[in-house]
DNA sequence: GATGAATGAGAATTCATTCAT
DNA sequence: GATGAATGAATTCTCATTCAT
C-alpha cells in the first residue's frame, strides 16, 4: 500500500471504515484507526475534526457507494420477473462484496440513525430504488399482484438480504459452514428470490 | 424508594437490560445503569463481577425469556397453515412486546456473538423451534412444498421480523408513522405471513 | 474450630494475624479477614474500631507472645557458652514455630515501625533480653571477649535468625529445598551458633 | 521544568522506585508516582502497562544495578582475608548508598518473590558472587576453614547487612542515634567483618 | 451479639483530543 | 503536512466503613 501524502486521507477513511464496521462508533478506538491507517493520530485530526466527524464521513462515503451502484446502467434484461431477480441479485452481491456496508447501517439503526440523519435522511431505501421502479411497472402492467405494499416489500427484501450478512458469524457457528462461501451465498440468494418472486406473482 | 435486598439484583439486571439494549455494551455506562437501578455503583460490583459479566447476565436472562415463550403450551389450532400463521404471530408479538430482545441480539450479532457464545451456543434459533416442528410436519404430510430448506426459511422469518424492530427509528422517519402502533404492526405481520405462507404452500 | 460467641474475637484476631502476616497492612483485605474468621464484617467492627486498630491488636498480641517466651523459666543449663547456644536456639525455634512473628515485624520495620511504636516502643529487643543478660554475665566473668558491643551483637543475632524466615520462599527457590524442614532448620541454627559463639569467645 | 521526551520514562521509573521502596506495591499510589515524576498519569500508562508492570520494571532496574556493581573491576587487594573484608564493605556500602535496594528486595521477599521471579530468578545472590569466589579460593588454599557452607555464609552476610538497613528506623529509635551516620555505619561494618572473618579463619 | 445490604471516597485505567516542534 | 509526547476528563473498579433490622 502506497504511502504518499495525497492518499493519507483515503487511508484514514479506509481504516476508519474497517474499524467502525467491526466495532461500531463506541467500540472503535481512534488509536486503532490511526495505526491501521499508518498515520499519526494528529494527522487524523488534521483531516477530520473529531471521531464523530470521521464516522460521519465514513457513512457518507458508504452512502455514495450505494448510490453509485443503484444509479449505474442496469443490467436487467428480459421480462419484469427476470428484472426483479436481477435487481435482488445485484443488491445481494453488493452487500456480499461490501461487507462493511450492512454492518455500518445496522450499528446506525441500533443507534436510531442519529448520525446517518446528518448525512442524508432518505438514503435508507436508495439501494432498492431501481427495484421499486420495476415493481411499480409490474404492478401497473398486471404482471405482479396489484395489492403489493412496496414499503413492506422493500423492507422485507432489505431484511432478507442484510440480516444474513449481519448474522454471518452466528450462522457460521449454527450451520457449521461458511455463510459467505460462493455456493452458500448462491443458495441463500436463490431462497430469497423464490420467496419474493413467488409472492409478487401470485394473487 | 424500596430497598429490600432481594430485588436489588433484579433492579440492576433490569436497568442493565434497558441500557445495554439502548447503547450496546461499549456505549453503556456503568454509572447510568447504577443510577437507573437506584443503587450504589458498588452494589453492582457486589452482584456482578464486571460490566461484561453483567452484560452476559442480561443476555442469559433474555435467552431464558425466549425459551420460556417457545416452550409454553402452544395456542395454535386448526390446520398446519393456520398453525404457522399463529407461530409467526407469536414470535412477532414477542419481539414487539420485548423490544430489548432483538436489539440485544443484534448488538451481539455485530460483535460476532462473542458474549452470547458464553451463555448458550445454540440459542439463536430457539424461539422458532416450535415453528420448525410444524413446518417439518407439514412437509411430511404434503401440506407444504417438500423442498423447503428450513435453515433458510427460519433465517428469513427471523430476518423479516427482527429487522423491522431494529430499524424502527429509521422506518419511523422514512414512513412518517410510528411503526409500532398496533395497526401498523398488524399490517407488517400480515405482510410477513403472506410472504411466508404463499411460499411454503406453493410447489 | 468452635464457633461459640465468646471466641469470635479470638477468631478475628487469629485470622487477622494470618492475613496481615501474609500480605501486610496495605495488602490485607478486611473482607478476607472476616471470611477467614467466619464472622460478619460488622462483627469485626464491633470488636475493633478499624482495620488499623485490628492490625495494632495483632501486633500487641504478638509482642505479648515474645514477652511470654522471654520471661518464662529459662531451660539453659551448663556453662555460659552452652546457655548462649540454648538462648539462640530458643529464639530461632520460636521464630520457626511462629512464622507470623518475623513477618509482622518486618512489614512493620519497612513502614518505619509507625504502628508498633503505638504498642510498645522498646519491644524490639525484648525477645533477646535473656540472651543479653547471659552475655553481660559472660563478659564480666571473662568467659566472653570483653569488647562485645551488645547492640551490634543482638542486632546481628536477630538478623541471622529473622532474615532466614523472611526470605524462606526465595531461599526455597534458590536452594531447591524446603528451608523449614527440620534438618535444614537445624543446619541453619548450627551455622548461626557457630558464627556467634566463635565470635564471642575469641578475643 | 524540563519536558524532553526521553527522560519522561526515566523520571517515572525513578519516582516509582522511590514510592515503591517507601510503601511497597500495595501501599504505593499511582497518583503519587505520577505527581512525583511530574507527569500526567496518562503518560505513566503510555510507558508502562500497569502498576504491576511498572513495579517489575523498577525491580529489573535495581537488579541491573547490583549486577553492574558485582561485575565491575574489584578493588580488593592484599591477601584473601583483606579481600573478604573489602567485598563485604563494598556490598555494605552499596546498600547504604542505594537505600531503595534492600527495601525493594524485602517487600518482595515478604510477598514470596512473586514479581521478582518474573524478572530474574537467580539474582538474589548475585551481589555476593564475587565474595563467593574469594571464599572458595580461600577454602582451597587452606586460608579459610575447609568446612564453610557457602550458602549459609552468604545468607548470613546478606542478613547481617540488609537487616541493618531495613530496620534503620527502629534501630534509630532504640539506639537514639542515626544508624546511617558515617561513623555509625563504619562501626556496624566493623562488627560484621569481625564476626565473619573470625568465623571463616578459625577452624 | 449478629447479619447482609449499602455507601462514599478513592484508586487504577482508558480515551479523545491538543501542544510543541 | 507530519510527529510523538502530553493532557484532563471520564470510566471501570475497589475498599474500608456503616446502616437498618
Amino acid at each position: 500500500m502506497e504511502r504518499s501524502a495525497e492518499n493519507s486521507k483515503e487511508r484514514i477513511l479506509s481504516a476508519a471504515e474497517e474499524v467502525f464496521a467491526a466495532r461500531g462508533i463506541d467500540g472503535a478506538r481512534v488509536d486503532e484507526i490511526a495505526n491501521q491507517a499508518n498515520i499519526n493520530k494528529r494527522m487524523l485530526y488534521h483531516y477530520f475534526q473529531s471521531k464523530e466527524e470521521l464516522y460521519i464521513a465514513v457513512l457518507r462515503a458508504n452512502f455514495e457507494k450505494v448510490l453509485a451502484i443503484s444509479s449505474r446502467p442496469f443490467n436487467g434484461t428480459g421480462n419484469l420477473k427476470e428484472q426483479v431477480a436481477t435487481a435482488i441479485g445485484n443488491y445481494f452481491y453488493f452487500l456480499a462484496q461490501n461487507p462493511h456496508f450492512a454492518r455500518l447501517m445496522t450499528w446506525e439503526a441500533l443507534q436510531g440513525g442519529v448520525h446517518a440523519r446528518k448525512v442524508l435522511p432518505a438514503i435508507w431505501e436508495e439501494g432498492l430504488e431501481r427495484l421499486k421502479a420495476i415493481l411499480e411497472q409490474g404492478m401497473s402492467q398486471g404482471v405482479f399482484r396489484p395489492d403489493l405494499d412496496l414499503r413492506q416489500l422493500l423492507t422485507s427484501i432489505n431484511a432478507l438480504c442484510s440480516y444474513y450478512f449481519i448474522n454471518k458469524d452466528i450462522l457460521s457457528t449454527l450451520w457449521d459452514i461458511d455463510p459467505v462461501q460462493p455456493d452458500v451465498l448462491e443458495k441463500r440468494l436463490k431462497h430469497i428470490r423464490d420467496l419474493v418472486l413467488n409472492y409478487i406473482t401470485r394473487p
